[in-house]
DNA sequence: CATGAATGAGCTTTCATTCAT
DNA sequence: TATGAATGAAAGCTCATTCAT
C-alpha cells in the first residue's frame, strides 16, 4: 500500500519535523526529501527554493492556526471574552505540537530578511484578527481609546509571543494554557492593582 | 597618529558595525577583520570562534545597556516610576544606536540554540532588574500580588520588545521614545476602561 | 487543425531554434520538448539521448546544405567556376538562415570529443565535395598539381569557415555574400602579386 | 624538498594538462585543484572563477605563442619570409605541445559565449601580426592590394587552423611541421596553375 | 505512440579556522 | 602578539533520463 498524500503535504509535513528536529541551518534539503520519502529533485518541482519551503510550511501551519482562532473568537459575545479565547486558542494549539512550537517561536526567527518579511506578511492576517477584537473592544467601551490600536496589538501580541517563547525554552516544562486567564487579566487589567 | 583602542574593542565595535550593515549571514570573519584593521587570524587570539564574537558582542553591548538603565532606575522613588524610566531607556538608547538595534532585534534573533541560550544568560540580568522592580512594586502595594512574578516580565518585556523590533522593521519611520508613556499606561493599567 | 509534421522533424527544427536562441549549454530537453510542442519523453522514442539530437540536427542541416550546393556546381563548367559556386553557396545558404549559422560556426562546436567526431563524419560529405572539386581542377590542368589536395581542401574549408565564424561574431553586419568573388580570387590566385 | 613554484603557475600547468588529458567538460576544479597539489579553495585566491581558470591558461599560452613568433618574424627580410616564419613557428610551437594543441585546437571552443569573446580579445594580438605583415607585403609590393587585409587575413589564419586543427584530430599522426612551405606556397601563389 | 512526474547523481564556490613565519 | 595564505568540508540546485499510466 503506497502513500497516496500528494507530495506537497508530504514534503510541507517533513520539513516541519525536520526544521524542529535540527534546527534551521541543519536542514539540509536533502535531509527534508529523505524525510518525505521523496528525491531532492522532487522538492523543485513543488518549491521554487529552499526559502519556499520554509514560507510555504509556515504559511501553511499559520493559515490553519488562525482559522481555527476566527472560528472559536466569533463564537464569543464580546471583545473581552474573544480576547481570553485567542489567548487559549494561541496558547493551546502550539501545545498541542511541540514541533510547530519550536518551528515558530526560534527556528523560523533565524532567517535573513526577505524570509522575515515574508514572514511578517502571513503574519499580518493574525494581527489584523486582533486590531478586530481591540477595536471592537473600544466600540463597547470595553477597551480605552486614548491609546492606538497598533501599540495596543503589540501589547497582546508580545505578551503572548513571549509567554510561549519562554515556555518553549523552559522545554515546555509547565502548564501553558494554564496560564491564559492570568495573561488575560494583565493584558486587560495590567499590573497596578486595582 | 595609529589607533590605540586594544584590539579586543577595535573588533567588538568591528563586528557591530559589520552585522548592522550586512546582516548576519554576510558577516564573514574576513569582513570584520579588514573593518577592524586587524588580521583575519589575530581575530583568534580573542575569541575562541565566530560565534564567540557575536556573544562577546552582545555581552558588552547588553551590560552598558543594562548598566545605564539599573542607574537610572535607582534614582527614581518608587516601582511604577522605576518602570516609565525602564521603558524609556530601553526605547531611547535603541533609538539612539541605529546599528545596535538592528543587531539585537534582527540579527542576533538568526542564530543557532547554542548561540540563542548564551544570549539569553546575557538577557538575564536585565530580566531580574525587571523582576525586582516589579517586586518592589508589590511590596509597596502599588503592583498585583495575584499574578506570578515571571507573567508579569514577560508581559513587561514582550511588550517592550515587540514594540521594538515593530519599530525597527518599520524603518525607525517614527518616535519610538514618545511611546514610552503610553506603553506604561499600557502595562500598568491594561487595556480595558478605568 | 494540428500540426501535421511528423514528430522527428518538429524536433529536428524546434532543436536548430533552442540552440540558436538559447546557446548550447542552456538547451535543455525539456526545453525543446516545449517548443516542438511534444512531451520530454516522446524526445526519447525518436533520439537515442541529447547527444543524438544534436547530431541528427546536424545531419539533416548539413544534408540539405550540400545537396544544394553539389545541385548548383553541376551545373557548371569547369573547376574554377565549380569553386566560385561552392563559396557562393556557402556563404548565402548560411546567410540566408541566422539561426543555422550560429549553430553551425559558434554552438556545435561546444561539443565533446565523440560528438565532435559524428559532427566530422557528417561534414565528411563536403569536404569530399570540395576535393572533388580540386581533382577536376587538377585533370583539367587548371589547379596545381604539386600539392597534396587534402591540404588544398584544408586551406579552402579554413577559409570559407574562418570567414564564415568572422561574420557571425560581427553579429551579420556586412554582407557575406559579396565576398564570395575575393574569396575566391584568394583562393585560387594567392596572396601574391601575379 | 617543496614545490617553490608560485601556485599561479601551479594551477595553469595543471588545468593544461587535466583540460587536455580529460576534455573542457569533465575538467572538474577539484580535478586541477588535485593535479596541481593545492587544495579546491585555494584555486579560488588565484582565479576569480572556473572559467577564469581557462581564460589566463590561454592568455598565458597564447602570449608566449605570439611573442616567439614576433620574434622570429622580425628576423626576416620580407613579407613572403615573415609569412613563411609565422607558418613554420605556428605550426612548431603547437607540434611541440601536445597537451597545447589539444587545448586550442579542441576544448577551448567549447565555450560558452563570454568565454568565446575573451578567447578572440587574446587572439587578437596574434590577428594583428598576420594583418602587419600583410600590410608589409602590400608596401613591399609583393601582396596584393585589391582585397581587403582582414579578408586575407582571414584566409590566413583560417587556413593555419584547419591544418592544425585536422592534424590534431588525425591523432597528429603526420609531420605537421613539413606541410609549412607547402601552405606557405598555397597561400601566397593559390591553387591554380601558375 | 505519447505523456510528464519523478529521479538522483553531480559540481562550483564559500568561509571558518589553522599554522608557519 | 600578529599575520594572511592555505585549507577542505559542505550544500543547494539542475537536468538528462526513466517508466507507470
Amino acid at each position: 500500500m503506497k502513500n497516496n498524500k500528494p507530495k506537497y503535504k508530504l514534503i510541507i509535513d517533513a520539513a516541519v519535523d525536520v526544521i524542529a528536529e535540527n534546527g534551521y541551518h541543519a536542514s539540509q534539503v536533502s535531509k527534508i526529501a529523505k524525510k518525505a520519502g521523496v528525491a531532492d529533485g522532487t522538492i523543485y518541482l513543488y518549491f521554487k527554493n529552499k526559502e519556499d519551503i520554509l514560507v510555504s510550511v509556515f504559511e501553511e501551519k499559520m493559515g490553519q492556526f488562525i482559522e481555527q482562532i476566527v472560528t472559536a473568537t466569533n463564537e464569543r459575545e464580546n471583545a473581552s471574552e474573544k480576547l481570553l479565547t485567542l489567548i487559549e486558542m494561541h496558547f493551546s494549539q502550539l501545545a498541542a505540537n511541540h514541533h510547530l512550537a519550536i518551528v515558530t517561536q526560534l527556528e523560523l526567527r533565524q532567517s535573513n530578511l526577505s524570509l522575515r518579511q515574508q514572514i511578517n506578511r502571513i503574519l499580518k492576517p493574525y494581527l489584523v484578527v486582533i486590531d478586530e477584537i481591540v477595536k471592537e473592544g473600544v466600540e463597547e467601551k470595553l477597551f480605552r481609546s486614548d491609546i492606538k490600536i497598533p501599540l495596543i496589538r503589540q501589547m497582546i501580541f508580545g505578551t503572548l509571543d513571549e509567554t510561549v517563547t519562554n515556555w518553549v525554552m523552559n522545554e515546555e516544562k509547565y502548564d501553558l494554557i494554564g496560564l491564559a486567564p492570568y495573561v488575560h487579566e494583565l493584558i486587560t487589567k495590567g499590573v497596578s492593582v486595582k
